[in-house]
DNA sequence: AAGGTGACTCTGC
DNA sequence: CGCAGAGCCACCT
């Protein structure tokens, strides 16, 4: 993937506001890179954990987070996006609500 | 170098 | 709600 798609990107996942989140192909259209959803997830996967990326207001196109369920990264992103007011129901954020753009 | 994998998503049953 | 199939494609084996 090109830098400019990157750089889109990041710009575009940093205003994500606190509160609201984007899914993964909703950023790639954004970027200029239709159906490429995945893109969006190994660029995640690359942050530094110095990185300060709300990386956590980006879910799947289901409202729910893409990490094994358990695992300690998924309660890190819910515990986060639970303290800026998003509600999960069943382990799942209702996108009508809280999708952003 | 061929084949598997995955922070995805949409369609269809 | 769940599972299968297909598209997508950079990375790892």
């Amino acid at each position: 993937m090109q830098d400019e798609h990157k750089q889109r990107l990041f710009t575009l996942i940093g205003g994500i506001p606190a509160g609201k989140v984007a899914a993964y192909g909703q950023l790639a259209d954004l970027a200029g890179l239709p159906r490429q959803a995945r893109a969006v997830g190994r660029l995640l996967k690359e942050l530094p954990k110095s990185s300060t990326l709300p990386w956590y207001r980006v879910v799947n196109s289901q409202g729910k987070i893409s990490f094994p369920y358990g695992s300690q990264k998924y309660t890190e992103q819910k515990t986060r996006l639970q303290m800026e007011g998003v509600i999960f129901i069943k382990d799942k954020i209702n996108m009508r609500v809280y999708q952003w753009a």
